[in-house]
DNA sequence: CCGATATCGTCAACCACGTTGTCGATCTGG
DNA sequence: CCAGATCGACAACGTGGTTGACGATATCGG
């Protein structure tokens, strides 16, 4: 009622901006200046054994050519390594450095950390059913692209 | 624990993303094929009165020129008629046309429709806890900007 | 009253991310 | 063994955002 359907909309994007900036605030302190969200949704696609720039594109839901954008982007930034498929002389291994898993466990810990803040503020149980609700109604498929905005140079900051 | 953080920041890029990608695949269906996210955001910050372009970027969070290319997007769409503000010979008025304020209604029925279905999902109870608590660990400041992914044309639709 | 300064909107570059189309190199299968 | 499918790269383009520069207009101060 007084909740007009789009607040709830701009709340769900307010959190999700909200959450990663806080993310990438911490993580910029860390050492991981350069970061940008999609990486971290990227490495996590390529996994703890690589994949080839296809897979990614098929696990981040994008096509191969966006992959290879995202990975070159990577790559740049010391986050994955170039390697070769043993069979296939056409394809490329991605898979991540020292530095990716390193980054990957800092970003696990802002998210424990930032979420934890919100669970304190909201009281255990109010958290955990916000989570579980958003869960069904939601429905965790596969998380899908997660474009465009995420991109944004942090410019502004 | 048996949500990891980042668990709960996919659930609520999810969440904006399914309820955005239903909006739109509605307004299609109801003459706004070419609407895009941002064109409601954009739409609403102009307001019922109009406003220039700086003004719109003020509101929306990003740079004057930003603005003007989402307004000549707008324009192009049939959404928003230039005029002139009188007593300034350089600003331009942006209002919102007939076409807008239809999109902006069928835009607001979509939503409530769409959360509608969350609510008898989930159960008033339910929802209404989830939406409670994410306006208070989001905090319903300024919208913002809502960059990025909102842009991506619907091509693979 | 007029010149210095601030502001409005536009243009031009450029970056990040996405798309499609093409193409050479390399598997793969009849 | 060659036709066809696939891998990854390149080019071109669309959308959104940014900064920098610039003409036109407002506004302020001497």
């Amino acid at each position: 009622m007084s909740e007009p359907g789009w607040r709830v909309v701009l709340l769900l994007a307010g959190g999700f901006r909200d959450a990663v900036d806080a993310l990438h605030g911490e993580l910029a302190e860390q050492g991981h200046p350069e970061a940008r969200p999609l990486h971290g949704f990227a490495l996590q696609a390529i996994g703890p054994d690589g994949c080839t720039i296809n897979e990614l594109g098929q696990r981040l839901g994008v096509s191969k050519q966006a992959a290879a954008k995202t990975a070159a982007g990577l790559e740049r930034a010391g986050y994955v390594a170039r390697g070769s498929v043993s069979g296939d002389r056409r394809a490329v291994l991605l898979s991540r450095t020292s530095r990716a898993e390193e980054f990957l466990a800092a970003s696990e810990a802002g998210f424990e950390h930032i979420m934890g803040r919100w669970r304190r503020h909201l009281g255990a149980d109010r958290f955990d059913a916000m989570v579980e609700a958003l869960a069904e109604v939601v429905g965790d498929g596969p998380v899908g692209d997660l474009p465009g905005w995420l991109s944004q140079t942090p410019t502004r900051r």
